[in-house]
DNA sequence: GCTTTACCTTACAGTTACTGGAATGTGTAT
DNA sequence: ATACACATTCCAGTAACTGTAAGGTAAAGC
């Protein structure tokens, strides 16, 4: 299977097939005209990649999760733990983004939004 | 000022003022010495920087917000403007990470966690 | 005066996860 | 033979810093 089929079986971009593959992720055989040649196998770990990338693991934890996958003698705590950490994370960074839309939801509603120059929003940035 | 005071003053790192130094946000003069030298004036436009930047503002939406600020004849309309749309961004985000969050939750509520091998989350990941 | 220590300088590399583009080779259809 | 789609490698660029190296300067202590 070429480059093109594997990112269309992905839903990955080639490109970023590519650059799995110069990371060590996964490595495709080639054929004698050196284009990449993916197997079943190799699809199916490029999902689990896609997949585990859409859930906002990083490149990094994926990698760790697709070793975890392929290691038969695992411990399901190893991977529980790594969801964990990360989902400890995201919800890190909604608080954070929630912060942020409340101060901003404030800022937009106070302000007229017109041709005058007096500006809540500017002021509250620049203030003291 | 040095920039050690002008970062304890701003809440930047000295690493970040030059920084913004370098892509043409706060350029403050020089003594002899050849050290940055930073007035009450150059002090409050870093504060401004990091206020918008702890709101989530992207450095160039932060260059437009300051020369709104130091712009007299601004209409408001332009800064409620940008910081409505930056709103939305963030409430993207924040649905994007809660659908990841609620994925996450329901699979690691459904693992176990122990040493056996079965796990869900990679289940999961390698569904087809 | 000398040394230590803290602070400052520039310059360059590294981070994350790709993405774009150039130059070139290959396969297929007409 | 000629398009055309698809493949290859390599290099640069993105965002917003952060780390590190190699060195200059200032203030304090002895």
């Amino acid at each position: 299977m070429n480059i093109g089929a594997a990112a269309e079986a992905s839903g990955l971009p080639a490109k970023t097939i590519r650059y799995y593959e110069e990371i060590g992720l996964v490595s495709p055989d080639r054929r004698e005209n050196s284009y990449r040649d993916y197997s079943d196998q190799h699809i199916h770990k490029l999902r689990f990649l896609q997949r585990a990338r859409s859930l906002g693991f990083s490149v990094e934890e994926c990698r760790q999760l697709l070793s975890l996958y392929e290691d038969e003698s695992r411990a399901s705590a190893d991977v529980k733990r790594l969801a964990q950490s990360h989902l400890e994370d995201i919800k890190i960074k909604i608080q954070e983004l929630q912060s942020m839309r409340s101060v901003l939801e404030n800022l937009v509603r106070s302000c007229h939004g017109d041709e005058r120059a007096d500006c809540p929003i500017l002021n509250d940035l620049a203030k003291v």
